[in-house]
DNA sequence: CGATTAAACTCGTGGATCGAGCATAAACGA
DNA sequence: TCGTTTATGCTCGATCCACGAGTTTAATCG
């Protein structure tokens, strides 16, 4: 297998080519708006090899410059943008209700290009209406496209949906959202994604290592460490809601006992309210927060719930050692509205060594969009590589010769 | 900060100068024993490449080659070893009852230099008794020392022992273990270590994630991604012991409740045994383990025992997905004496879908050796850098100008 | 002992960055 | 208004690393 150190596993020349270009399109994608000046800064690269690289890129269709606005003395630099002509990459998020179709160029911002809410929600209707759209936009834009990544509220393994309970899905493979098998297609995990967004570009932005907790059915999430989720060997990894932290008696529908997913959403308010299981555990959820401060029972049972997401999270501080804890969806929602409690059983929750220097527990900055974003940061992950740019210029100087 | 993703940070062309090298000495350090020829085929790099390069880390003292045995028709090749006046480094391994100073050249092997069994296991004796041993070797090689690495049955944080209870310490500044500040000086706590000497060279060797699970007094261990341990934001991470697996009634020493710590060592056989809490719990296990067969209240007691430790793993195995698990100590003590126990109750703590496919769960192959090797790895994970082997050049072409 | 084979060496080529020197386009200031 | 100041972009020769084709070397085989 391959050598795991994360070193040149090759020494090929080709891999040379391409290094600066990354180098400069990843600031591009880092900070949209930056100017060609303060990447080479940033890069260190000297003047000479900008104008090389910044001329090459122009060339290629990848990027374009337009004059920074000036606010000092000296020549004026330029904007560094996504070319017009640029590659793109379309990203799909299917959620539990609808679905959107957003197209991104490589700054890196979805722009929603089509959305559409589930008449049905069997599969093959869904994929069908959701592939005619990604069609569409494939069809519109050509060869431009580079990557399909979709994010969906689902267990995903080896790039296959093996499950999804907010869908009512089995297992189902999604390789007819794309017709064309040349674009690669990417399947996440809505909350892997989210997670992948906020340590990229939200709340978390710039922190080494960032674990991100969702619940809306169960616990979602993912631990991004410099930047790149931690997968697992299956691309099932993130599932921290089949850690037992749980009841050990209770019986988790993942086959499991006593899963976290059943001590912090809507299941476990419910039960704590000694109310029958809530066909839709976080519209449940919701409603019950609504109506909080009035009825000491419902404090109660939010109280536990609270306790519950609480010390779990502690112990994942605990083993995992985040920089920064992002929370979304009803984990946010508990913790603002119990939030002494939460700091308190946290605390408790934590190895006293740790208490001292806790780290940063953050709201989710981008909400629902996080899945979205997600999906564009993992196709543009796939697009800005040697091979995925060898791909792009190869296609673009035989359309083009100069 | 930094940019979190893995890319070429910088584009300077000095970290070119030492792709090439860096590449076939890492090759070396995988494989001692490999041939050049094997190695130019293994990178792809062209004949005259690998000549180009294996003369210039012959001329730096980074390898020597020696002829190796030929095999078949052709010319013969030759294999590449460290070079007798290469670089070094020191490892050094603190345990509970004993310490061990180790030497290793480029290929990584560890050669035991010096130990010795703690008279006393006051922190200023054991630090000055280890550190006096470092200097000794430090002295006898000099600048070939390019980095000490010190592995530390403790938690270790910001590269500070935080708190040791197999020592009795408190917080310790183990700086004091060089005179030297300008040899950097690495500590790692000894389950992590180990977890990635297995990771690398042991029983997981190549797997890509790799979970290595120990217990000795409580549980250590760490996920190893591509080689590299997830040491956390502090570098406490791999606490794995203190995620509230456990009991939630149950106050563990660490501050925290409910941790798993409690539920799979000797305090947790005691505890279901009806005994009092033994002073030296690895030991009061081994002893109840050789006499498992005889009792029923004993194989009770271990098979509890058991069951924790493998519905723990189980939701380790959901949550960060390994490709491999390793298990080191009492953890694989237990597993092998109740192989049937272990395997229903991970397989129970398993989510459905990843029944078919578990992960393989294998002994660990390094035995008590784990940490000292995990402690080499680290140490030429500190050399083998640009910056390392640039330090090198600068001091060795400036003793012998060619 | 010549044929065969695998590997190493030589050397000219090419690609990417560097860096010094020069050119350029703005704001500043008298 | 027009030179000065300042930050930036462009040009071009130098350098460094790997490539790869051709040649040489050192072993085994028949």
């Amino acid at each position: 297998m391959a050598t795991p150190r994360n070193r040149a596993g090759s020494v090929r020349a080709a891999d040379l080519r391409w290094r600066g270009a990354l180098a400069v399109l990843d600031e591009m994608r880092r900070a949209p708006g930056v100017t060609r000046a303060a990447v080479a800064r940033r890069l260190g690269l000297s003047t000479g090899s900008a104008t090389e690289i910044t001329s090459r890129l122009r060339d290629l269709a990848l990027l374009a410059e337009t004059p920074a606005a000036t606010t000092s003395r000296g020549r004026p630099t330029s904007v560094l943008t996504p070319h017009p002509d640029g590659p793109l990459v379309i990203a799909v998020d299917l959620r539990q209700e609808d679905w959107r179709c957003a197209v991104a160029s490589l700054d890196g911002r979805p722009g929603i290009a089509e959305s559409g809410t589930h008449r049905s929600r069997a599969p093959e209707q869904v994929i069908d209406t959701v592939a005619q759209a990604v069609r569409r936009l494939h069809h519109r834009y050509g060869q431009r496209v580079r990557a399909i990544s979709v994010a969906i509220a689902a267990t995903v393994q080896h790039g296959k949906v093996v499950q999804s309970a907010v869908l009512g899905w089995d297992a189902v493979d999604l390789a007819a959202l794309t017709s064309d098998p040349r674009t690669p297609l990417l399947i996440g995990n809505d909350a892997t994604l989210a997670g992948l967004a906020e340590a990229r570009q939200g709340a978390a932005a710039g922190a080494a290592s960032v674990l991100h907790i969702t619940v809306e059915v169960g616990v979602g999430g993912t631990l991004v460490i410099d930047g790149r989720p931690m997968h697992g060997a299956t691309g099932a990894g993130g599932e921290f809601g089949h850690l037992p932290f749980g009841d050990p008696d209770l019986r988790c529908p993942c086959g499991a006992r006593g899963c976290w997913d059943l001590a912090v959403d809507g299941r476990a308010i419910a039960r704590h309210l000694g109310e029958p299981p809530p066909r839709d555990p976080r519209t449940y959820a919701e409603q019950v927060l609504a109506r909080t401060p009035a009825d000491p029972a419902v404090r109660a049972a939010i109280g536990r719930t609270t306790t519950g997401l609480a010390h779990g999270l502690a112990g994942l501080i605990n083993a995992l050692d985040p920089a920064v804890v992002t929370l979304g969806g009803l984990a946010e929602s508990l913790r603002a509205a119990t939030e002494p409690q939460f700091t308190a059983a946290l605390a408790d929750g934590l190895m006293r060594f740790r208490r001292p220097h806790p780290p940063p527990v953050l709201a989710a900055a981008l909400g629902r969009d996080g899945a979205l974003h997600g999906a564009v940061v993992t196709a543009l992950d796939h697009v800005l590589t040697e091979d995925g740019l060898a791909a792009w210029a190869a296609l673009h100087s035989s359309r083009s010769p100069a």
